[in-house]
DNA sequence: CGCGACTTTGACAGATGTCAAGGCTTGTGG
DNA sequence: CCACAAGCCTTGACATCTGTCAAAGTCGCG
C-alpha cells in the first residue's frame, strides 16, 4: 500500500504537469523506505555517491554548501512534501550536502525505481525535470537575497518565501508556521552570523512584522513584510504566483542605485 | 546541414551520457535560428513566456534577478557551448532574466523539437536534466559565494571557475582568456559595488595571482588563486572535477568560525 | 581632437562581524 | 518539586569590511 506522503507527492506533481491517471499511479506505487534523521545530522556529504532520492515526510532540511573551517551555507530549506534531492538521478555525485535541520522523517526512493518510472513516461520525465527546475529558481533566488540584500530585507524575504511555500499560496496577516530551527541555522542560511540573526529578528519583532521565537514564525504584517523583503513569489513555480504583489511605498530604495547599476534597459518600464 | 555550435553541443552531451548515435544525430538535426544580441541588451525578461531556448555560439550571457529599483544580482554567467535556458522547456515562464554582457551570437532552438527529442529518447531527456542540473549546481555556488566569502575570495573563485568551464579542464599558472566585461558587470556577478570591484581586482593585481584588464584575465598563480578562493571543482560536471585542489595554507581561517558555526558533524574528517 | 563610458582613487559612512559576558529555557536526575 | 547543566538567546563595545560620494584619470571611438 502507497505511503501517504507519495500520494501527495504524486498529487502534487499530477496537477502541476497535468499527469494521467496511469501515470500517477506509477507514482504512487514507487517502492520507498522510511529512515528518521536526528536534528543537525549531515546525512548525505558533498561528493558522496547516492542511490536514493529523500522524500520528506515531516521535519526540516538544509541543503548546503561549506568551507574547509567549516563555514556554512545553505542554499535551499526543503519542507514536508519535497523531494530533497531529485536530481542526484541524474546526478549521482552528491555536489551540495544534506543537513536534518530538526528531527526529520523521510521516505527514500531508489534512483534505478525513479530511472525507470521516468524512462517508461516521458510526461513523468518531464514533472521531474520541471520539479528540479522548480527547486534551482528558489536557490537563485537565494542567491539574489544573498547578494543584494541587506539583513533585514534578507529575514523577511526568507520569512515570506517559506509562508508561501508552506501553504502552497500566497500567505496574509497573522500567518502562522512551524519552523523549530536555531538562529545559527538561520544565519546558515542567510549568511550571516547568529549575532547578527538575532539583532535582526529583533528588528522586525520591534517594527512589528513578524516574529521568530521558540520555533515558530508569525507574520503580523504581511504588506510590511513584502516590502521590506521586495518578495515577488513569480520565482516560485505555483499556481498563485503570479498574483502582482507591489511593494508598499514606505521602504524607499537609495536613488543612487538606479543610476549606479541599473546600466542596462529597465525590467518594469 | 547543421550548425557547428550544434555538433559540439551533441558532442559534448554524447560523451558525458553515453547517447548513441542516432540520439546524437537527433541533437544534431534540431532545428535552429541564428541571432545577434548588443552589449547590455536584456533579451528575456523576468516572467517573459519564452518558446525557444539559446545555445551560446560566442559571447558572454548573465542569468539575472534584479530588485524594484534596479539592483541587479547575476546568479549565473554563461558561455559559448552552452545553452542559456534549458529549463525553460519545462518552465516556459522565465524566472530569471538573461542579459547579453558583450555582443552576443546565439542558436534559438524551439521548445517543441527540444520536447519532441526529449520524448522520442529517454537517454536526451535525461541528459536535458542533466545539463540543467548541473547548472543549478554551479548557481548553488554562487549563492554560497555570496553568503560565505569576502570579496577577494568571491571574485578569485569567479576566475578560477570560469577559466574551468573555459577549457572544461583545470587550470593553472598562465591561463588566460577573454572576458570582456565591465567592472559593473562583475560588480552584479559578485554581489559588491563596481568600486568595490575596482579595489578587489587591484588585490589580485598586487598580490601577484591574477589580473583582469581590458577585457582579459590572466592567473598569475593557480595555487594561490584556489586557495583565496577556497575553490574546489567538485560542483562542476565535468570529468577531470575530482582531481582533487587541497587549499594551501598560506591563507589561515579565523579558527573561531570553526567553533561558532561548525556545529554539527564536520564534513571533511 | 573631443566625447562618453569606464576605471581609479580618497575620504568618510554604515552594515555586519567579532568577542565576551550574562540571562533564559529546557530537560534530567535527585 | 527543586537544583543543575547544556545549549541557546541576548546584549554591548569595538573592529573590519563594504558602500557612498565625489573627483580625476584613462581608454576607445567617431
Amino acid at each position: 500500500m502507497p505511503q501517504q506522503a507519495l500520494i501527495t507527492f504524486a498529487r502534487r506533481l499530477a496537477t502541476q504537469n497535468d499527469l494521467s491517471e496511469v501515470e500517477q499511479n506509477a507514482l504512487r506505487n514507487l517502492p520507498s523506505y522510511p529512515a528518521q534523521i536526528k536534528a543537525n545530522q549531515d546525512f548525505v556529504r558533498l561528493g558522496d555517491r547516492v542511490d536514493t532520492a529523500c522524500l520528506i515526510v515531516d521535519g526540516f532540511v538544509g541543503r548546503f554548501r561549506q568551507s574547509y573551517q567549516g563555514l556554512r551555507q545553505i542554499v535551499l530549506i526543503q519542507i514536508p512534501g519535497e523531494i530533497v534531492n531529485l536530481s542526484s538521478v541524474v546526478l549521482p555525485r552528491a555536489c551540495s550536502a544534506l543537513q536534518a535541520l530538526t528531527v526529520t522523517n523521510i521516505l527514500k526512493i531508489p534512483h534505478h525505481a525513479l530511472r525507470a518510472v521516468a524512462e517508461r513516461y516521458p510526461n513523468v520525465a518531464q514533472a521531474f525535470w520541471r520539479e528540479s527546475a522548480a527547486n534551482a529558481s528558489i536557490v537563485a533566488e537565494t542567491a539574489f537575497n544573498l547578494g543584494r540584500r541587506r539583513s533585514v530585507s534578507r529575514l523577511a524575504h526568507l520569512i515570506a518565501e517559506l509562508a508561501c511555500r508552506h501553504e502552497r499560496k500566497i500567505a496574509g496577516d497573522g500567518t502562522q508556521f512551524s519552523f523549530p530551527v536555531t538562529q545559527a541555522h538561520l544565519a546558515d542560511a542567510l549568511g550571516l552570523t547568529p549575532v547578527h540573526i538575532n539583532r535582526t529578528i529583533r528588528e522586525l519583532r520591534e517594527r512589528k512584522v513578524a516574529t521568530v521565537a521558540r520555533g515558530f514564525v508569525e507574520i503580523l504584517d504581511w504588506q510590511a513584510l513584502v516590502s521590506i523583503a521586495e518578495f515577488s513569489p513569480a520565482y516560485l513555480d505555483m499556481p498563485s504566483a503570479h498574483r502582482c504583489i507591489k511593494p508598499s511605498p514606505d521602504f524607499p530604495p537609495s536613488p543612487s542605485a538606479v543610476v549606479e547599476l541599473g546600466r542596462a534597459q529597465p525590467l518594469c518600464g
